[in-house]
DNA sequence: CAAAGCTATGATAGCGCTGTCATAGGTTGT
DNA sequence: ACAACCTATGACAGCGCTATCATAGCTTTG
């Protein structure tokens, strides 16, 4: 506004001008600059910058003149220059597989609002879509050049590994353990997870055990070692249905539904998700199954609805949460240049018993 | 890599140098540029951005020639100085309340696929983080100079339209409807959603109506219209609990407990949110209340599990996916210099009649 | 075969900001 | 009183990319 009288840009103007002036800029893009509101204040661009990004080596009375300057023009700063001129762009980009799983949600959260409380973006990746890989979707975050960034899980290509540390930039890993991390990590083990809950379940008698699978990397590994551990009691042969992702109630009701159809009388059925349990439990109940009289349910993670299903769901509990606090922390202090405590968390998990189980 | 032995940046570096040279630079980041890829090439700069960005301006030798570089360099775009110099972020920033809220998710999701599938990136701002208001969320997401914003919701301050209009970037606004939207909008209205639960709910012969609403600002909406219409009917001084945000299960099953408590025995709940009223659904169960028969519950949104509680949940129907498709259409036309369509969209929405009321 | 047009590439000059060094003016210490 | 220092501000030169115009080498056309 304060600008749009003084430069009117086009060609028609261009064409007007005569040859041997210096010609007007054609590339202008008419909004306010930090050269606009310089102008107004009556000072120099860079001590207008110096007052919005280093208050205090700035005069109390310049710095007001300059707050008005920027009330009166609207003016925005730009963080395309600003990132450009200070490599340093206020932004930490996050890539998690999905929107729709609640799981990684309550880790973004944390994460986001400690964040932005730090004066930081949180770029959002998602790799769960199907057409492209996490490779090209890294690649096309890093052409935004973070300041950091947060992966889920600790599988990535070679390629992407040499990308992250080509970049420089502060790397957290969630989600998981690794002996080998890019370079920091908040996780916990989830072998641990289906062994415990091996344990659990068959200290609690149940013996003709199901399993309910989504199609996430992390599942896997419980159910891998969920196997295992039973193996170890003399179980063989469980039932285990897949369901695809994203994980919703339904795939939970349908996976029970398939597991009796085949025949399988399960007295506890293990779920990769809550949600897929809640399935499972409203499947049971429409069905007249008592819980966990006929079948018992087991979920995983304890998201915020576990504790007030009818009845009330036996899970894991992880501090998703905590997650991305940890992760926050600890990208906050390297990036501020402070030392950062350790860099490898484990944050554990346990064993919920409920109702269901 | 093809660049660091080449030119060694620091103090020391600088001091050796004579001091007639032109300087070497103290401020390259180190990182591989369009220059160092050209070079590789043999080619000029400019000829890497259109190898890049405009392929069919370059022969297939060139740009073979260029592809080569590119991998072996393992250069990274920067679009940090890419969109200073072209005022293309192919950034679009999306503001919705909260990520713990399933009804946003599922808009977003295919909004964020669209985007991206078309080569852009999607940027969440929350505003519903309490410490900073949408006004500041906006100037922030400004900052980085998005081609375009979606917004949640229909009330702005004069400040955030007027720092929109000045951006001068497609806007659509989502999840209601106004006469007088800043630009585009893609909703529906909650105002009708209110009125037409009512009719169906009194028509359904229920009289002891309660309400469970949280503090979302068109939940309000919602329950205002479905309270006047109600008084159309004669009907008053009905049951209402507020719940706070975000809704869970938990807050449901609080609600109708309060309700209970307060001595209310309605003989039907409408809520602000499938998951709340999946909190009441499951209360009323450990109550041993029957539902429909004792009490009917009605929710909003017919989130993914709506069909699969049990008993299965009445609710409204709406096409949230859809809002997102049709804001990412609108949006892409418009950024790619198409006619739109209509820019100001009622979806609608549906009652769905389920087992719970 | 000259004029005109087209295609592929290049040179130049920014986009709007900040790192770096320079400088004017003031303060302190002896 | 003068060096030594500090503080607030400014000048300058980029950050890495692309818009714009220019140009060399073609092909087309009457």
């Amino acid at each position: 506004m304060a600008r749009s009288a003084s430069s009117p840009p086009g060609r028609k103007a261009l064409r007007e001008t005569p040859p041997s002036e210096p010609r007007t800029s054609t590339r202008s893009t008419g909004s306010v600059t930090l050269g606009d509101v310089a102008k107004l204040a009556g000072v120099s661009p860079i001590t207008v910058s110096r007052a919005l990004n280093h208050p205090e080596l700035v005069t109390p009375e310049t710095l007001e003149t300059v707050r008005q300057a920027i009330a009166e023009t609207g003016y925005v700063p730009n963080l395309l220059a600003g990132g450009l001129a200070s490599s340093r762009t206020k932004l930490v980009a996050a890539i998690i597989p999905t929107l729709g799983n609640a799981m990684f949600i309550d880790t973004i959260q944390p994460l986001n609002d400690l964040l932005t409380g730090a004066g930081y973006q949180l770029l959002l990746g998602l790799s769960g879509f199907p057409t492209t890989d996490e490779q090209e979707l890294l690649k096309g975050i890093l052409s935004r050049r973070p300041d950091a960034i947060v992966l889920t899980g600790v599988n990535h290509s070679d390629e992407s590994r040499q990308r992250l540390k080509a970049a420089k930039i502060p790397v957290v890993e969630m989600w998981d353990l690794t002996p080998a991390p890019i370079d920091s990590l908040v996780g916990f083990s989830h072998e641990k997870v289906g062994k415990a809950v091996a344990d659990f379940l068959f200290h609690k008698g149940y013996r003709r055990f199901a399993l309910v699978c989504a199609g996430d990397e992390r599942a896997r590994i419980r159910r891998r070692s969920f196997l295992e551990a039973l193996g170890g009691f003399g179980l063989e042969s469980l039932a285990t249905v897949d369901v695809p992702t994203p994980t919703t109630v339904r795939m939970g009701r349908e996976g029970m539904a398939r597991l009796l159809a085949d025949g399988h009388r399960p007295d506890a059925v293990f779920c990769s998700s809550d949600v897929l349990a809640h399935g499972v439990l409203a499947e049971a109940q429409s069905r007249g199954l008592r819980v966990p009289e006929d079948v018992a349910v087991m979920g995983f993670a304890d998201l915020d609805f576990a504790a007030y299903t009818f009845p009330a769901l036996s899970t894991v509990h992880v501090d998703r949460a905590a997650i991305g606090t940890r992760a926050a922390e600890i990208l906050l202090a390297r990036l501020g240049g402070k030392p950062a405590g350790p860099t490898m968390v484990d944050i554990g998990f346990e064993i919920i018993e409920r109702a269901s189980a």
